[in-house]
DNA sequence: CCTAAACCTTGCTCTATGTCAAGACTTTAG
DNA sequence: CTAAAGTCTTGACATAGAGCAAGGTTTAGG
C-alpha cells in the first residue's frame, strides 16, 4: 500500500476495495452518531477524499477562505493565529477522529484570521464545503455530524476560556494531559507551551515538577 | 406606564398597544438581520413576553435546564460560573439589544454549569425553548436570529481565547473598553476583573495606569 | 436620612512566570 | 553519517500580578 498509494491518491480513490481501510474511522465516527445503512455509506465514500500531508504541511493559512472540511485519519493538526510579535498562538490540537476545519471561515466565507498545519505525517479525509453542505441537507447522519461539530467547538471553546481564567499553569498543564493523555510524547514542547499560553522555559520547569 | 406596569407584567402583555414600546429594540435587532413584515412582528409579539428583573437577581442558576432565551431590552445580565476556591469567573457581559442564554444547556438540554445574573434592573423579552425552536423552523426571520447567535457565541468564544492566551492584563483593559466603552462607569469593577481574569487590586492599579 | 455593608484604592510583600544566556540533546537534510 | 538547525533544559535575574492590611468612599435598605 505504501508504494501504491504513494502520490496516487486520485487513482486509489476509485478503487472502493481499497479505500474502505481509509474511511474505516469516518464510518466509527458516525456510526456513534446515527446509524449507517451501506447506500450511505457509499455516498460518503464518493463525497470525501483521501490525502497524506507531510509534517508542517499547511491545510489553510491567514486570508484564505476555509473551502474544506477534513476528518483526521492518522496525525494530527494544530489551528493557530500568529500575534503581532509575530508569536504563534495555538487554540486548538486536533488528533485523531475529530473533525476539523475554521468554523469561523467555512460558515461565513470571510478570509481565515488562522492557519491549520500538520503536527506530524498526517492522513487525511476532507469533503469540499458545498458538498458538505448538500449531505447536511440530504443525509440525517452528515446532519447530525455538523451539529456534532458545531456543539462541540462552542463546548470546547467555552471550556478553554475558564481554563485561562481560572487554572495556573501547572493545572493548565494537568487538565491537558488529562485530555490529551501522552500528548507531550507527541507534540513538541513549544507547541504544547503555545497552546497552554506559557512559555517554552515556564514548560520545561513544571513538567519537572510533574 | 411605572404605575401601570409594576408587578402587572402578565395584564401589560395581553395589550399589544402597550407593548410595542418593549419589542421595539427586538425588530429593530431582528431587521438588522431579515426583513420583517407586520403578519411576523405580531407573531414575535404573542411569543415573547417581558418582565422587569431586579439587581442580582438569576435567571438561571447551576444545575437548572436553560428553558428560556432571553433578549435585554434595557439593563445588563453577566454569566458566570463558580470555581471549586468559590470564585465568581465571568464568561460574558451581555448588555442592551443582546440575546442571551446558555446555549449549552439550551442545545442540550443538560444541567447548566453557569449562573446567569442581572448586574442592574434589567428589562428583557423572553421565549420558551420549545416555542422559540417552532419559530426557527416557521420564521426566516428567527432561523437568522438563531444562527447569529450560534455564530457570535462562537465567534465571541475564539476572540476572548486569543485575549487570554496572547494579551497581558493592561491590554486586555484596553481591548475591554473598545469593546463596550463606558462598561466601567456601569458594572462594579469587581466584576469587570474577574471577566478580566485578574484580582479588583490589580484592575486598580492599571486603571490608574490608564 | 443614617448606618452597616459592600466596594474601591493603595502600600508592602510575595510568587508565578517571563527573559536571557549557555549548554545538552535531537532531528533533518544532504 | 554527519553537520547544521532546531529543540529542550537550567541557572540567574526581572517583572506582572497576587495577597494582605488598612483606610476612604459609595450603596442599599430600614
Amino acid at each position: 500500500m505504501n508504494i501504491l498509494s504513494k502520490g496516487k491518491e486520485t487513482a486509489f480513490h476509485r478503487d472502493p476495495i481499497l479505500k474502505m481501510n481509509e474511511f474505516d474511522p469516518l464510518y466509527t465516527y458516525i456510526e456513534k452518531l446515527h446509524p449507517l445503512e451501506e447506500k450511505v455509506k457509499e455516498k460518503i465514500m464518493d463525497s470525501f477524499s483521501f490525502k497524506k500531508v507531510a509534517k508542517n504541511e499547511f491545510l489553510l493559512q491567514e486570508g484564505e477562505i476555509c473551502k474544506f472540511n477534513y476528518f483526521i485519519v492518522k496525525g494530527s493538526l494544530r489551528l493557530y493565529k500568529i500575534d503581532p510579535k509575530g508569536e504563534e498562538l495555538i487554540r486548538y490540537f486536533a488528533l485523531e477522529n475529530k473533525f476539523v476545519s475554521n468554523l469561523t471561515s467555512f460558515i461565513t466565507g470571510s478570509p481565515s484570521e488562522e492557519f491549520i498545519q500538520a503536527n506530524e505525517k498526517t492522513e487525511l479525509l476532507y469533503i469540499p464545503k458545498a458538498i458538505f453542505l448538500d449531505l447536511v441537507e440530504s443525509l440525517p447522519a452528515i446532519n447530525r455530524v455538523y451539529r456534532n461539530m458545531l456543539e462541540n467547538a462552542y463546548i470546547t471553546s467555552q471550556k478553554r476560556i475558564y481554563q485561562f481564567q481560572g487554572l495556573n499553569a501547572v493545572d493548565r498543564l494537568r487538565w491537558l494531559l488529562e485530555e490529551y493523555p501522552g500528548i507531550l510524547t507527541r507534540i513538541p514542547s513549544r507547541l504544547v507551551a503555545s497552546y497552554l499560553g506559557i512559555t517554552p522555559y515556564t514548560l520545561s520547569r513544571i513538567k519537572a515538577e510533574l
